[in-house]
DNA sequence: GTCTATAGAATGATAGAC
DNA sequence: GTCTATCATTCTATAGAC
């Protein structure tokens, strides 16, 4: 076995073991016997544990930076440099809703890592993640200029919503499903996809409307 | 030190350490010295440490789930059973939201238990978060009576969008301060459970609205 | 009930032969 | 580069003195 194809068994099998528990209980025996290769070459070929874990928690973070911002690029290259909100909230949410949810999971196990790595809490991740803030603010300023009118910290607040309900929505696959006793869906990408879309562009874009309400729930809750 | 005091100790002690750590990260070793009680109480007096885990989260549950349920109680009363769409989820987010974010936490490591409880799966848990789920219906039910003309499943997906608007705010709080640069006031319970609410509520009542949205959307993106 | 002491198991990491 | 063997550590849990 050629050493790439050692480090890529390696790879394959942590990605995969990470994305359905928790980084803590995947060992390093877990992963080389998912590899089929020998326990010391976790630390001959990425030094460490956590060096693994970041190796491919950045290989993740890469792919689905560049899948969103290839849909944002689309989004804006087709209105002149100025998306609708709806496009650039669909390239922000979409990617990692399919990769999660979407039956013929493709990246599955790689979306999946990325939901479980927004999770945990590794020391190591800490740096990488201040490169996540930078990411989503290419998205506020699309944002920004799709609606110029709007507030920056309204901007925020609904990508972080709209980020809020894709990312919960994997996670509560179970509990929706059960709870609904299977009403909603949850293998259909393209119709959640829409119901956030549509929460989120509501929320954005109404803006006299949202603000009479906020003031409107806020005097009641005095009353 | 009396019985009481020292399972007291151990309760507190564990509660506040897991509100701020991965379960698996905090040892009984932590716990003990926090609680300042030897190694071996928590064994005689739990069991085991997923005993103790269990018996935190059931107090914290029983606890939150009172507090929503007192809150819905008073606006279905207010509304002669029939409570309005706002308050409903307001009794649901605003619990949570105030324990976690409220700057005079007094409940907040409960709260934080809460969170980190709903991302941990740890299989003594499934069980109890079953009873999760007839709490929620009891929440969609009351949606239902405020709403009678909506859709069971549009209910659910409502009541989810904002419980994961709730719950992601609480988690990426420094996630959206360092993004916003401060714009987004993390503190201000009242005002971010109005931004959720309101949100909620429009999703939930403006039908045809929503529809028209959704169908909008979903047409523009075929073409 | 509380303590000390320790059993018993699992982990990440490494040294050294091949 | 890959393997075996093992170290050093850490953990939960428990037995038994007080």
């Amino acid at each position: 076995m050629s050493t790439d194809q050692t480090r890529h068994a390696i790879l394959t099998a942590a990605e995969r073991l990470c994305a359905d528990n928790s980084f803590g209980d995947v060992t390093l025996r877990d992963i080389v016997a998912a590899a089929n290769v020998n326990l010391a070459a976790i630390n001959y070929h990425f030094g460490s544990k956590d060096a693994l874990l970041a190796e491919i928690y950045i290989a993740c973070s890469i792919a689905l930076n560049r899948e969103r911002l290839a849909a944002l690029k689309i989004a804006e290259d087709a209105g002149q440099g100025r998306a609708r909100p709806d496009e650039v909230l669909r390239a922000l949410i979409e990617p990692l809703l399919r990769g999660c949810l979407d039956p013929d999971r493709q990246r599955s196990a790689s979306s999946r890592f990325m939901i479980r790595a927004s999770m945990e809490s590794i020391p190591t991740f800490r740096r990488i993640k201040n490169k996540e803030v930078d990411h989503l603010r290419r998205f506020a300023e699309a944002m920004k200029r799709a609606l110029p009118e709007r507030e920056m910290a309204d901007i925020y607040w609904g990508l972080h919503f709209a980020l809020a309900m894709a990312h919960q929505t994997i996670n509560d696959v179970e509990r929706l499903t059960k709870l609904s006793d299977g009403a909603c869906d949850l293998t259909d990408v393209e119709g959640i996809t829409e119901r956030i879309v549509a929460t989120s562009v509501m929320t954005l874009t109404g803006d006299a409307q949202t603000e009479r309400a906020t003031a409107k729930a806020a005097a009641r809750r005095k009353s």
